[in-house]
DNA sequence: ATCCCGTGTGGGAACGATGTCACAGCCACC
DNA sequence: GGTGGCTGTGACATCGTTCCCACACGGGAT
């Protein structure tokens, strides 16, 4: 009993090298990669000649080669907490399109709003060269640690190490105000307020924005009515359930984010109660959902996609110019009022 | 008038190498390779100053030279259509958490439903010699591309090379087949079909479950029923406006994916038809409004998050045997019964 | 004739990690 | 006191690319 092995090993052809054109065009691999890269003289002839022998031999180079040897790498590492969550999708939608049209190509990771997971994954991207990497914080452990290896961090959505580092948010303060204010001003006085955490920049500036609307129209914080839940829909919806179902129940919700929004809207479809006959309901961070519901949910909106495009085009500056000072970017957001805001009821 | 210049060049200290710990622990460098890697002999006190070393450098080793000698990355490449659509960001939620527990880094590129982007990121990840690529593809062209530099493809939702690739897809057939049959069952004759590309396997499969249903009650297919409609809501809103608002309108709509039906029910609402009254509603693709609008829409629901882990699973294997014959994996998909279908409307 | 350009090409040393190979100790056993 | 088998270490070539340098050629100026 003989075993027969296959002639060429593993029955396939090894990838082709620069070396590999340079024989077929019978020149050195100096000349190949002048030719190919630009950088360098190449007479026009002999140009065209490794042009051709590189399309015949389908040949790629090999980035991991040209990164080695050049200490820069053409990818950005992309850091989300939950592409589960449209917010997040739409983020890395738009940071995808901007990382494509720069050149750069896009590693991401789903962090889980885990903070293993996000130092996992941030080592992970020192250990492949990224040239910088666009990160939604847990903490300020990843933006130190990168710069600490200095790679240029920007931080989108909500930030932990502002001043050292560039950040892309929203105008969350000016955007709770607005959507408070507008509750305000329809005659509501008991405001509840569904946040998340409120040591993250987002819940924070939210939630100063909750109180300066509060103050303007002078009701005063009742702390039963500030509820500060997770990232979870079945955990706001049960803590809304909670207090809807409770004495002295408010007139008006404002959610500070679609998760929130979704947990407090479920507790009131499920209690029977009328939006926004018996209560009023408004978010923070549109979500597509809210414009199909019936009635149709008011909504803080924010340009998520462009928010993702933004955090690439700063970065890619920040990798071009290294020292400059860090630059936090705000963008505008808007309210879009529906059918879920209305005066209270009247007692 | 002198220029000063830093000491250090570009003002921060070089990246560690394996070579920097290998002096700081009085090890060679080969040493240290062994050490950290696991592969080979060290003595447990020499593993023991290297570990303490490099942990005090910072050390993290370069995967572009690991990659380079090694000649296998633990990258892997994702290419989905477009992350702004729920289903295709779940999908990649799930390839990123399936990944990560691999020990994978996830290349994504979002190729916008564009053959050119879908090519030029191919080609970028032949560059970057990932390990292998998940693809929901547009055409068979991605999946021949790779292939031919030997690269692992897995096909995902939908397949163009079958037999010749992996693919993980759901039972588009039998999943259309029942929701049809759902419709047929409750008495309704004139049933349409708002469709994708139909030369899509998935567009197809579909296309095919809902004449079996009809058949199998004994109903003739109506061409001016099966509307095939773009990746769009406009557009499929546009088309269900028509036909809605048309003479001898149907009395059940089956959309085949969560966008159209998104459209249909968009024109619904906007043409003040009741649910399932008038109209009986019913999707393929799950999606998160089908609970929270009212009323509810049925629909057919496929576990995304487990299509995008099944397809890294899938791959991983396929890495790690690149002989055997290729697989389809199919899992189930389930009905979910809701509120918006009914028995026509007595005439 | 010598020098110096500009243009064009090839040789060879990096980049950082891996892994083969050689070899140095050390012990045990004939 | 060889031999053989371990354990443990270091030298060195290698992966594919880039890029610095050397050099060759022809032509114009010195």
């Amino acid at each position: 009993m003989t075993i027969e092995r296959r002639g060429t090993p593993l029955g396939r052809s090894r990838r082709p090298t620069i070396k590999d054109v340079a024989e077929a065009a019978g020149v050195s691999r100096s000349t190949v990669s002048r030719a190919l890269t630009g950088r360098g003289y190449a007479a026009s002839d002999v140009r065209e000649r490794v042009l051709r022998a590189a399309a015949e031999l389908g040949y790629v180079p090999d980035v991991m080669a040209r990164t080695l040897k050049q200490q820069v790498s053409r990818s950005l590492g992309v850091l989300v907490s939950d592409l589960r969550n449209p917010f997040y999708a739409e983020l890395a939608a738009g940071a995808s399109r901007e990382a494509r049209e720069r050149g750069y190509t896009m590693v991401l990771a789903d962090t889980s709003l885990s903070a293993e997971a996000e130092s996992e994954a941030a080592e992970a991207l020192v250990a492949l060269r990224v040239a910088g990497v666009i990160v939604t914080p847990n903490s300020s452990a990843v933006s130190t640690y990168l710069s600490s290896h200095g790679i240029p961090v920007v931080e989108v959505d909500r930030q932990f190490a502002a001043g050292s580092t560039d950040g892309v948010v929203v105008g969350n303060r000016v955007g709770a105000r607005t959507a408070t204010a507008h509750l305000v001003g329809l005659g509501h006085r008991r405001i509840a307020l569904f946040i998340d955490e409120t040591d993250w920049t987002t819940g924070y500036e939210r939630y100063q924005g909750y109180l300066e609307a509060l103050a303007a129209g002078d009701i005063k914080v009742d702390p039963a009515l500030v509820v500060s839940s997770g990232w979870d829909v079945t955990d706001s919806r049960r803590r809304a359930l909670d207090m809807l179902r409770g004495p002295d129940r408010p007139t008006a919700v404002f959610a500070a984010n679609n998760v929130l929004a979704e947990g407090v809207w479920r507790a009131i479809s499920g209690l029977g109660l009328s939006v926004p006959g018996d209560i009023s309901l408004i978010a923070f961070d549109d979500a597509p959902w809210m414009s199909m519901v019936s009635p149709t949910v008011s909504a803080v909106s924010q340009d998520t996609f462009n928010l993702g495009a933004t955090a690439v085009r700063r970065l890619d500056e920040r990798i071009q110019m290294p020292e400059a000072d860090s630059v936090t970017t705000v963008l505008n957001v808007r309210l879009i009022q529906r059918e879920s805001t209305a005066p209270p009821p009247v007692i």
